[in-house]
DNA sequence: GTATTTGTAGCAAAAATTGTTACAAATACT
DNA sequence: AGTATTTGTAACAATTTTTGCTACAAATAC
């Protein structure tokens, strides 16, 4: 359904920042973790900066850092920061207007997208960023 | 978030069909009311097909149908026919695995895709086919 | 047999997403 | 003040995904 991984970077770039502690990472750092560009992480970070999850500093001891513990960032903030509010896209093109269905049926899909995002905003509301890391951690030690 | 409009255009196209009763709609007409190819609808009925949500027939007298009376049509079934079970994409570049973070996150966010899906699956339930033809209904009646 | 429609393959076009290069602005340090 | 380093961002290229189209065999009804 979904074609971009903007969320799934999100959380794995966070969860490094959650890793990192009160310290400045890179994006250089987080792009080889990732195993992308630094600007593809940069320009997502830009969004995680105004959704006021991160704060950046330039020069030799800059970076990113969290601005909250990670037990206080829940995952639909991440998701909201990220993403377009469409779960599933409407027409492409725009149906026949001269079909009463056609000419109706956006705006009804329109209310249930709102909908459909909704539930899964509560969903995410469940997680935490700490859960994630606890659940990393799970999964490092079942690993071995 | 999602690129493809594969649910908003399969859930016009059975609205169409409950519109069409129990006469046989043809991949042509329902191409002008969704404004594409007819080539295009009949992919996507062949997932409703699949889906045992509708059935097909060639020939003159031929086209698609629905096997059940709409309001026995939950739009979860709807969903489950044309998605991936993808809410978000998970990284197209395999993350670093030298890293613990990168080699453990994407189980960690598979099981999360696995329960949005859910809780998305959930909300659809709640409507049938049969409350969209509704809900169009009333939007024709606001717009007069 | 003829006309019509679906099913599907194969390819073209368009759109969305990601990756890359380049460079100004900001910051810390000497 | 000058230097080294890093972010922020623009502009563009490459890739991937999605949609659209042409063509035609198979199925069906008359």
């Amino acid at each position: 359904m979904a074609a971009t991984s903007q969320f799934a970077i999100a959380v794995h770039v966070l969860a490094l920042l959650a890793k990192g502690g009160e310290e400045n990472v890179k994006s250089d750092c987080v792009a080889k973790s990732v195993n992308t560009n630094p600007v593809v992480i940069r320009r997502l970070l830009c969004n995680l900066s105004q959704a006021k999850l991160v704060v950046s500093q330039t020069g030799g001891a800059g970076g990113t850092r969290l601005v909250r513990p990670p037990e206080e960032i829940r995952l639909n903030e991440v998701y909201r920061a990220v993403s377009s509010g469409e779960v599933f896209a409407l027409h492409r093109q725009m149906p026949n207007q001269n079909c009463l269905i056609g000419k109706n049926i956006q705006t009804v899909l329109e209310n249930l997208q709102t909908e459909i995002d909704e539930v899964i905003e509560q969903k995410l509301a469940e997680y935490t960023l700490k859960n994630i890391l606890d659940s990393v951690e799970q999964e490092i030690i079942l690993n071995c």
